[in-house]
RNA sequence: GGCGCGGUACCCAAGUGGUAAGGGAGAGGUCUGCAAAACCUUUAUGCGCCGGUUCGAUCCCGGCCCGCGCCUCCA
């Protein structure tokens, strides 16, 4: 099965294979370390998740880089407030990234690469262009492209610069730059900001050469997908394209995914808006990670999505239907043998969730099959027809499922925990809603306790007592099913 | 102003030139000591509005209205 993914570049869905054979290479724009992760910034890097495992799904191994920025203005400008170097600044909010990717079951790319690390790497491509005569240096030590070197900008993005007036909507003050449109390779050191001395003179990288630099040095001169979200397309990545294309001569990335902003209520996420939340922000007023995972990637990725609470607890909701199905599956006795209907179901189930997500990865298609197969094989238990021959078929399903979605397994203890640690050892404690707190006060093994007390007061046909532990733990989100394999916990 | 996307039931949302997936929520029922879970029934003769093409359009074309994004740091 191969992935037709949509390709900016080409403007169509174009299949998505290695070009040589074997591994599929590629590069993801990462984070910029200045704070802490945004769930508009975690829906990219879910998506780019969702690619990655299916393509592994389809036997694909992958070779994937992500780059740190751990050198721009916003970092140099919010470690000089907190009057620390940014050495100092950027690595907490490092460590809190790789949690956050975690905490939402995002994988580690193969290759991280950080900015501060490649400095070496960018000034040899600057070197190059300015050979090539596409960089240009000013009085001040900074150094340019010269985006008429390259006449093929704007191919990524559609844009035609050529009506675009110098200076129209560009500060074109501060340098002397020789078109407003070029953009900056190496900006000259100024007093106070991080600097390296390097033969191109003493300064820091632009914020665009990292990416080409990197990129190429993980990748080579050409790969196969370069991936980011939308608004990177330009200028981030037309940049990037004119800097690679115009020293190597050959195509930079062949494919380019783009991944669609979310917004919030309807309206772009901004600190101004007051819609802003951060994956932590969500943690501690007691959504799962789980949850959040399942929102963001259910609506395909080059769709806007519509970030809500309702939505969340939709997923909620979602997930423990999935969760519930899965433990009935697991702890349920099965008589051996299959049955032709179940077994078909299975089959057209996996056929029709493979073939959404090779379709430019409709998880929201995807989706669809498996709740089908849920509700007939549930059906098929109640009704007692369920064969152990079906549960293995089914549970190979789910099990593909998961492999993409990751939501049925519960992790979701360790990130909320964290969540809750970090809160309180920042100062942040008001954050942290009350139902969360009389979760955390009580433990499995408190919960178990009552749980098997209640278990006897049943036995005895003591209901008032029973009801009452069931309403207690209620109280503290931990809902209890009854059944006649037992009863079964869960923390709401 | 330029470029682009979207408007589908109470909410989210997929989708196709031949008559509307899925999830959530609500209502009724089965089961249960009561619940929960699960299952069954139910909630769009309808897919922003108006024209057109067609035997037939939610899906194609044109116009209009509304919302959103990008064009500048931004995932």
């Amino acid at each position: 099965m191969t992935l037709r993914l949509f390709n900016t570049l080409t403007g169509q869905l174009d299949p998505l294979v290695p070009s040589d054979g074997k591994t599929l290479r590629m590069y993801a724009c990462g984070p910029t370390v200045y704070d802490y992760g945004h769930i508009g910034n975690f829906r990219t890097f879910l998506e780019i998740d969702v690619l990655r495992r299916f393509l592994r799904l389809t036997g694909i191994p992958i070779f994937h880089v992500m780059n740190i920025t751990d050198v721009d203005d916003k970092i140099i400008r919010n470690a000089a407030q907190a009057g620390i170097p940014i050495g100092e600044y950027t690595p907490p909010f490092v460590d809190a990234f790789f949690e956050d990717l975690e905490a939402l079951r995002i994988e580690r790319p193969e290759q991280i690469a950080r900015a501060t690390e490649h400095i070496g790497r960018m000034v040899e491509l600057v070197q190059k262009l300015a050979a090539a005569g596409a960089a240009y240096q000013t009085d001040d030590g900074s150094w340019y492209f010269r985006l008429s070197a390259f006449p093929e900008y704007g191919k990524l993005s559609k844009k035609d610069l050529s009506g675009i007036e110098d200076g129209a909507r560009v500060d074109v003050d501060e340098y002397e730059k020789d078109s407003a449109r070029d953009f900056a390779l190496w900006k000259a050191a100024r007093p106070g900001e991080a600097s390296w001395e390097t033969p191109i003179g003493r300064g820091r990288p632009g914020w665009h050469i990292e990416c080409s630099a990197m990129a190429m040095a993980y990748l080579g001169d050409s790969f196969d997908l370069h991936a980011g979200g939308e608004d990177l397309m330009f200028p981030h990545h037309e940049n990037e394209i004119a800097q690679s294309e115009t020293v190597t001569h050959k195509p930079f990335a062949r494919h380019w995914m783009h991944v669609r902003f979310l917004l919030v209520d309807g309206r772009k996420m901004s600190k101004s808006e007051g819609n802003f939340f951060t994956l932590r922000d969500l943690l501690l007023k007691g959504y799962k990670a789980s949850a959040i995972r399942l929102a963001l990637i259910s609506v395909p990725y080059r769709h806007q999505l519509n970030f809500t609470f309702e939505g969340l607890t939709d997923a909620t909701s979602a997930i423990e239907r999935l969760r519930t199905f899965h433990q009935r599956l697991l702890t349920g006795q099965f008589p051996a043998g299959e049955d032709p209907e179940l077994q078909a179901a299975a089959a057209k189930a996996q056929a029709e969730y493979m073939a959404a997500l090779a379709n430019d990865l409709n998880t929201a298609e995807a989706r669809a099959p498996i709740f089908e197969l849920v509700r007939a094989a549930n059906t098929a238990i109640d009704q007692g027809q369920l064969l152990a021959g079906d549960r293995d078929a089914i549970l190979a399903v789910l099990k593909d499922f998961d492999a993409v979605f990751d939501v049925i397994a519960d992790r979701d203890a360790e990130p909320t925990r964290r969540a809750v640690e970090w809160a309180k050892r920042s100062g942040r404690e008001a954050g942290i809603a009350p139902a969360l707190l009389a979760s955390q006060s009580i433990t499995d093994e408190e919960i178990e306790a009552l749980v098997a007390e209640r278990t006897q007061a049943k036995k005895q046909r003591n209901f008032a007592r029973a009801d009452q532990i069931r309403n207690d733990l209620a109280a503290k989100g931990v809902v209890l099913e009854d059944s006649r394999d037992g009863v079964r916990w869960k923390r709401k």
